[in-house]
DNA sequence: GCGCCACATATTGTCAACAATCTTCAGGGC
DNA sequence: GCCCTGAAGATTGTTGACAATATGTGGCGC
């Protein structure tokens, strides 16, 4: 696996935020239930200055919740909290579409086209089962909002919204039904991009987002 | 001032953090200048650990950068920074407008109008000098992000964004030498709102914003 | 004269103990 | 039987001291 927890140059607190953050996320840390902070130290053998730096840290990404004097708790997963943060997700993420277009680095342009026909080449996809992306580097939101420069932006996305999507990802188990068609709208944006038509990616966006969310609405029915 | 730094069921961490966000944003504490953790913690007679707390929020809220076994800064302000907010500004308000225009709860309606009547009787926005809206509940974009009644859009313009904004206020001095033509552009999104008309409700306020920008742009040459 | 290395200083990271607050549960009164 | 009161227990908030790391300065070699 090769966890970025086992940097040495890191310091404490910043390991067991890590660690933390990728067992809510994962869920072996229920969502809902009480942090105990006395409980949490002992487990990793640090003192509780350390971990209430990671709690902390977790708190601003939205991932927990606490109350003074009373403690810790990980966030509910909620069909609102959903719905809010798919709304977020295409005003922004079309944002940063339209300014992905206008910037139209050729960098970016070449390590979009190649990430999109490595999704081509696989076999899931193909078969119309499944469009498996690894998350990081590699995954087509994460790099198109990382071709609109625009840092303000990549923040609030990439190091905060999108932990809490793929909490809910992991935990609501909800693999994309859309497969070939997701495939083909992620095409038609590239495209838009390429062609520095920033209305247009934008647009392409929004709609490829809301489909994914009426997509989950419907399936929560 | 009454300010809320008195209350005393706040924790002592907390009330560090609201004053220091304070003088952070009005440039009491310049931006770009070096934070000296001993030095702060004898300022207020309070531990260094407490005042870490204080520290951790701020960088969280996009005010401080921290560095390990650096220490932290205030944020440097920028041009580019400058234009990133708005940039980002225009995706999240234009939706917050959109579902206003959706929810159109009838209390936020009333309000709405009777916020817009209230700035129509200041006497400086009738000499076309400027358009001062007292910060927090009356100030017409916290509004109308309020009536979206999406939390996370809430929190992520109310508890994150706006304060870089006023900081950039404050500390570049920008007076909207736009007054009467702000007021009217308000006056028409609060009118589509009503209408319920969540498209054109978007439009307008992403160009509002974007006027805004072009403005600042146009100022700072 | 310029650049590099070692040391001294100051700052940050970490820890364990103390104080303040909340929660729980038992007892008594109505 | 139900609700309120109050003390015990546990948890969180806060503090000051210790350890690890970076910064700045002086001296040495080239």
């Amino acid at each position: 696996m090769n966890s970025p927890v086992l940097e040495a140059h890191l310091s404490l607190a910043e390991r067991l935020f890590l660690t933390l953050r990728g067992e809510i996320v994962e869920g072996c840390i229920a969502a809902g239930s009480k942090i105990s902070e006395p409980e949490l130290a002992r487990r990793f053998n640090a003192s509780r200055g350390s971990l209430r730096e990671a709690l902390m840290r977790l708190e601003s990404l939205g991932l927990l919740e606490r109350r003074v004097n009373v403690g810790a708790r990980v966030v509910e997963l909620s069909e609102r909290g959903l719905l809010e943060l798919y709304e977020v997700r295409e005003a922004l993420e079309g944002m940063a579409c339209r300014l992905a277009a206008k910037a139209r680095s050729e960098e970016d342009l070449v390590a979009l086209r190649k990430m999109l026909a490595g999704h081509e080449q696989q076999e899931e996809l193909q078969a119309g089962k499944a469009y498996f992306q690894p998350e990081g580097d590699f995954d087509f939101h994460f790099r198109i909002v990382q071709a609109s420069k625009n840092e303000l932006l990549i923040d609030t996305l990439c190091n905060r919204l999108y932990y809490r999507v793929r909490m809910y990802r992991y935990q609501l188990g909800m693999a994309s039904p859309r497969a070939q068609r997701a495939f083909r709208e992620h095409s038609h944006i590239i495209e838009a991009i390429e062609a520095g038509d920033g209305e247009l990616a934008e647009l392409l966006m929004r709609r490829h987002i809301r489909a994914s969310r009426q997509n989950i609405e419907n399936k929560l029915r």
